[in-house]
DNA sequence: TCTGGGGTCCTAGGACCC
DNA sequence: TCTGGGGTCCTAGGACCC
């Protein structure tokens, strides 16, 4: 048996923690500059207000229904799902951490002498007494089917929180009320073709031949099909190897145009990135920079190169050094740009770099420095010790105007608490 | 005027090998 | 008139996820 355990309106959740006053009142988290809608509290979306709307549109609504905003706080939030998830190893040896709000764990071989119903309710328990986030527990024999248990679990009130799916009577009545749409696996351009096929819910594509459904959706329908009988085809990840690429990217808070703001950018996104190459013991074989300018669809420059390195590095120095002969090479003058990101790719395990007989970089020097710069900022603070390049006009930096506290991971930002006599 | 950011896997087709 | 059979690797694009 799987158990997914996903938290609920995990960004709202977390501002929440901090501000007891927004319980029970609409509540929105906006994306970077302050885009768009990335969280609702319950009352938010009972207003109307979807996943991924525009908040220019929504600013009347805001203001007439007084719904609190907040600019994203990732700093807050990765500290809280960390939490979470050094909680979750109390409850099984095997936590998959799926998303900054979710992780499966197996449950073979666990102890319940209660029954997985009143385990799942521990769980649900202690994430709340120990970190105070709610969370939504589904356990079934499949993650595909943990998934569906979940989803009733936080829409359907009987449920209180956890859903099980043990038995194949408990499993065909979620399937039939499951719409094929919100089958994990199932997407936006699958479903509209499923639908005209007259499969409306999940037990519908049960119901459809295994060969139609290998032929038609492919390997990947197939897996879905099969997962949602019963069959595990998604099995626990055991040993995550880190990612195959990591991206930085961001809308500035305005166009800028000159070069140095823009390599001012691209520098700041590859020590992010070299940084969490580094925290995953990885080395980078490429670096890819792309930029975006303003303007509207045939005008707009939109611009992406890749380099391949001689020698796979996670110094920062280093990838610094081939992201600025990418932006030279990329680089338009008179371009107004309003978005860049770097990709590193290539990715392999630091002990496993393919050396170069004409090496000229003394990696081992390299390797010492950005182990010292990785402590320090580890302890004095995020980017407390930064490459000159980083630093500069900040003509870049996203718009945040409702930005809360870091109340978890910095000393200024430790809630004050006034005691009344 | 204004719409985020970060990932994975699969497939088809081209280029190449013997 | 007629032109084999079996493979690998790489890339772009599509679909999905949060």
């Amino acid at each position: 048996m799987y158990a997914l355990i996903d938290c609920n309106n995990f960004f709202v959740s977390c501002e929440r923690l901090f501000n007891p006053s927004l319980n029970g009142v609409p509540v929105v988290v906006l994306s970077g500059n302050d885009g768009c809608v990335i969280a609702r509290s319950n009352e938010a979306k009972a207003l109307g207000i979807a996943m991924g709307q525009p908040a220019f549109e929504l600013r009347e609504l805001f203001e007439r229904e007084r719904v609190t905003i907040f600019s994203s706080n990732h700093i807050l939030y990765g500290d809280i799902s960390r939490r979470v998830m050094s909680l979750l190893a109390r409850f099984s040896p095997e936590v998959e951490v799926y998303s900054i709000d979710e992780a499966f764990l197996s449950l073979d071989g666990i102890s319940m002498p209660y029954g997985a119903e009143v385990y799942g309710r521990m769980i649900v328990d202690e994430v709340m007494r120990c970190v105070g986030i709610p969370v939504s527990v589904g356990i079934a024999p499949t993650k595909t089917l943990a998934k569906i248990a979940s989803h009733r679990a936080k829409k359907m009130p009987r449920y209180q929180g956890v859903c099980c799916l043990a038995t194949p009577d408990q499993r065909a009545i979620a399937l039939m009320e499951t719409p094929i749409g919100d089958v994990w696996g199932i997407g936006r351009r699958i479903a509209p073709k499923l639908l005209v096929e007259g499969v409306a819910t999940a037990w519908d594509f049960t119901k459809l031949g295994c060969e139609y459904v290998r032929r038609t959706y492919t390997i990947g329908g197939e897996r879905t099909w099969r997962e949602l009988q019963g069959v595990v085809c998604y099995a626990a990840d055991e040993s995550p190897e880190g990612r195959q690429s990591i991206t930085v990217s961001r809308t500035f808070g305005r166009a800028v145009t000159t070069f140095d703001e823009v390599y001012e950018a691209v520098a700041n996104f590859t020590a992010t990135a070299a940084e969490r190459l580094r925290q995953q013991g990885s080395a980078a074989g490429s670096v890819m920079v792309f930029v975006k300018g303003s303007g509207c669809h045939p005008n707009r420059y939109v611009g992406a190169l890749q380099r391949m390195l001689p020698v796979a590095s996670d110094s920062t120095i280093e990838l610094m050094q081939y992201v600025r002969q990418v932006l030279v090479a990329l680089y338009r003058r008179g371009e107004n740009y309003k978005k860049a990101g770097v990709i590193l790719g290539h990715i392999v395990p630091r002990d496993h770099v393919q050396l170069s007989l004409f090496d000229t970089v003394d990696r081992e020097k390299h390797h010492r420095l950005m182990q010292v710069i990785d402590n320090v900022n580890r302890q004095a603070g995020y980017k407390a010790l930064r490459i000159g390049a980083e630093k500069g006009s900040q003509s870049w930096h996203a718009q945040s105007k409702h930005l809360s506290p870091c109340y978890t991971t910095s000393f200024r930002d430790i809630l004050v608490v006034k005691a009344d006599k």
